[in-house]
DNA sequence: TTACTATATGTCATATATGACATAGTTTCA
DNA sequence: TGAAACTATGTCATATATGACATATAGTAA
């Protein structure tokens, strides 16, 4: 229960891997965070090419542009399921979470 | 944030589609459920394939087995993250998340 | 400059998730 | 039978996520 050894250094253009080490992250735990950081790239996308704002996204979403903001920006406050299912209101399909979910992950050693 | 009228019936079961109408769920929503309860199969499968108990594979992930025990049951204070997180514990690969991923969200309309 | 729009960041009260525990039910094997 | 291992379910204290708000920063146009 540990988890929140996360950082947003991450989210700020640092590789994953190099940040890793340095927080003794898990590959398991890596892998998450890199998942999630590539469901906010795609939710970005999303917004951006709908034309949204972040405050008419935040209005369709029930939830505030702060929050949003922080979806997008990779914020370790932000779960997966807020993403996931951010994705899904603006109509992302199977494919597409697949998709994210495949440049996400990176390859990990069975445990 | 009424996302609470989810409900056990979805794990015990029942068909999404009959019961969102029934509890007024949006199509995003439903897929929401859809998607974690194929997770939540894919975390039984994986388990059982290794042939690890409930109780061995909570010490993996540093849980309990009630925790465990939700999970597989799809029991609706379960989160994505930790299913997923679970799930790359257990050494899922990429395609492996993005098949259980597409086979659990169901085609919806563009919102 | 000012005014306006969009996005980012910090904080907080409340809502939800989590691990742990107790206990009940189930399966398996003598 | 019965005990042992496994799984399900309910509860609770604590941890984490959430929406909302204030405020800051960045860009744009007048």
């Amino acid at each position: 229960m540990k988890k929140s050894k996360r950082a947003k250094l991450t989210a700020s253009g640092w590789a994953v891997g190099s940040v890793q080490d340095f927080l003794g992250l898990s590959d398991a735990d890596a892998a998450l965070i890199e998942l999630k950081l590539s469901l906010s790239r795609s939710l970005r996308d999303r917004r951006q090419r709908r034309g949204l704002s972040q405050v008419e996204l935040a209005k369709r979403l029930r939830s505030s542009q702060s929050r949003v903001a922080k979806m997008e920006a990779g914020d370790p406050s932000v779960s997966m399921d807020l993403l996931v299912s951010s994705l899904l209101v603006l109509g992302a399909s199977a494919d597409e979470l697949a998709k994210a979910i495949r440049s996400g992950v990176g390859r990990h050693a069975a445990a």
